[in-house]
RNA sequence: GGAGACUUCGCCUAGUCUGGUCUAUGGCGCCGCACUGCUAAUGCGGUUGGGGUCUUAAAGCCCCUCCCGGGUUCGAAUCCCGGAGUCUCCGCCA
């Protein structure tokens, strides 16, 4: 693993500033091409760059829509000269054929020069086009109307369920999770380095429990459960776009042990976007539900917060994460839905929480809106993160290829995807333990996990 | 890790030895039409994916696509080289 150390430039490839296994197959005008949708920049490029300037400086995003529009001319008059020449060529071909059979002598003309122009220009439009690429990918979805500019001080809170419990001595979790012997801070270190922690018996338990009552709330909800494999080629990190501007932030194997590169992932969203990568799903399947449940793996800059303390930002977290394909018109109500479910169990939990609809600049870029679930942390009197539910229009179905057939049509068109977590435990875990905290240094466990946890209640040992 | 077989348009499959009417066969599925109280069955037709071009749009036309990349050739699903994956057998290891 090369992630361990700083960040060497060197490990992101092949020399050349590429990312190793990517792209997958080989230069590629096609599907893949495009992350937001060419015909849409070329057609309405006013309405594209206005959106995108609730991410972007204006000025930029004029340049880069510039430069796009130069790549995409150039790219366009490449491929009508060649497949001219190419025509030509097949011609040719088939006339020599012809004479062969008819029992003439067949003419050729300059075999070698044709097949040269036809390599010279295919090695300019590689060029163009893996150019148009890299500016393509560079630039993020583009925000929904009701998501407004600016970043997390633009964030707007929506929606309050609950309210602070009083309490008088507020204990913190670390505190607790010391003093109940349910995580062991010191020996995590010792093991994985810092940022690591082990769950030990009965918070091992609590852990389990949340992970396991999730799985069986996603299954009643009709989700398919996957448990996929948490080492990803890079092919999977660009789908999701989190490659090439998140690459640093996540885990790769060096080139000796995964030559095509691999990386652990950083949240299943991830794996379960990838395992539909070049799909034509079946429409009367959409909208397709899954779940998966992995460790997320995570770099995470150096230094410490003291508002992210103990579990609430490490390398490796368990987090289950729900996933929507769908048709473009089942969005909207796959978003509530996700939200509502997401909800529904930190309401199950019992605890406070408030959800925020996130400015522009602080949700993720490949999404178009984002939803967050934050509940209450009585120690820093803030709210912390436990769910991220967005939806991502077709930019990531672009990036991934995956399709669906219109009904009746011929076409095929991309799907609209949708993630969200349900649940990330490192920070639930926390909020259960100072929301749910008693004067005797006692916590309580919510009613929907007892039976697992097999208690009702955590005390000192 | 070793040896062999294999990878064709959603799925199955013909074609590969012997390069050119392969501009890819047939079946299943799917779509449309016909027939029939309904369904089923039957008949006829359509159905790889992507890019370019033209157009209000559709149709049309052109190019690419037979796992991926390269090579040979006037011409490659077919021949050669490299890679990935699947299966079978052997070895090794939880």
């Amino acid at each position: 693993m090369d992630g361990g150390t700083a960040p060497p430039p060197a490990a992101r490839a092949g020399g050349d500033g590429s990312i190793r296994g990517f792209p997958p197959d080989g230069p590629d005008g096609g599907v893949r091409s495009s992350m937001l949708d060419m015909e849409l920049i070329r057609k309405d490029r006013e309405a594209v760059a206005t959106a995108l300037a609730k991410r972007l400086d204006p000025a930029e995003v004029t340049r880069a829509l510039d430069e796009i529009g130069q790549l995409d001319r150039e790219r366009r008059s490449l491929i009508t000269e060649i497949d001219a020449e190419r025509q030509r060529r097949k011609a040719e071909a088939r006339a020599y054929a012809a004479a062969k059979r008819a029992g003439t002598e067949p003419e050729v003309s300059a075999p070698e020069a044709g097949r040269k122009q036809v390599a010279e220009l295919e090695s300019q439009l590689d060029e163009v086009q893996s150019r148009l690429r890299d500016r393509m990918s560079e630039l993020p979805n583009l925000p929904a109307e009701d998501v407004v500019p600016g970043g997390k001080e633009a964030n707007r809170v929506v929606k309050v369920f609950g309210e602070p419990p009083a309490i008088e001595k507020v204990r913190d979790h670390v505190e607790l999770s010391r003093a109940l012997g349910l995580v062991d801070y010191e020996r995590g270190v010792k093991l994985g380095g810092s940022g690591f922690w082990i769950y030990t018996g009965t918070g091992a338990r609590l852990e389990w429990a949340l992970v396991t009552w999730f799985v069986e709330r996603h299954l009643a909800a009709g989700y398919e459960f996957l448990l996929p494999p948490h080492l990803l080629l890079n092919s999977a990190g660009y789908a999701a776009g989190q490659f090439p501007k998140f690459y640093d932030d996540v885990y790769h194997l060096d080139a000796d042990s995964a030559p095509r590169g691999q990386f652990l992932l950083p949240t299943s969203e991830t794996a379960i976007l990838g395992a539909y990568q070049d799909e034509i799903l079946e429409t009367a399947k959409l909208p397709l539900k899954a779940f998966a449940y992995t460790p997320c793996y995570r770099r995470e800059s150096a230094g410490s917060h003291s508002d992210e303390r103990g579990t609430v930002r490490g390398h490796q977290f368990n987090k289950v994460e729900i996933f929507q394909f769908t048709l473009p018109e089942q969005a909207d109500a796959a978003l509530e839905e996700m939200l509502a479910h997401a909800e529904g169990l930190v309401e199950a939990l019992g605890l406070h929480y408030r959800r925020s609809l996130l400015a522009a600049g602080d949700a993720s870029a490949s999404m178009k809106k984002t939803l967050d679930i934050e509940v209450w942390m009585p120690s820093t009197g803030k709210y912390k993160e436990v769910s991220s539910v967005s939806w991502a229009g077709d930019y990531q179905a672009r990036r991934a290829a995956i399709r669906y057939r219109e009904p009746g049509g011929k076409q095929t068109r991309f799907v609209h995807t949708l993630n969200g977590s349900a649940l990330a435990t490192s920070r639930l875990f926390p909020a259960i333990l100072e929301q749910f905290q008693q004067p005797d240094g006692s916590v309580l466990v919510p009613e929907v996990l007892r039976d697992r946890v097999g208690t009702d209640r955590l005390t000192p040992r």
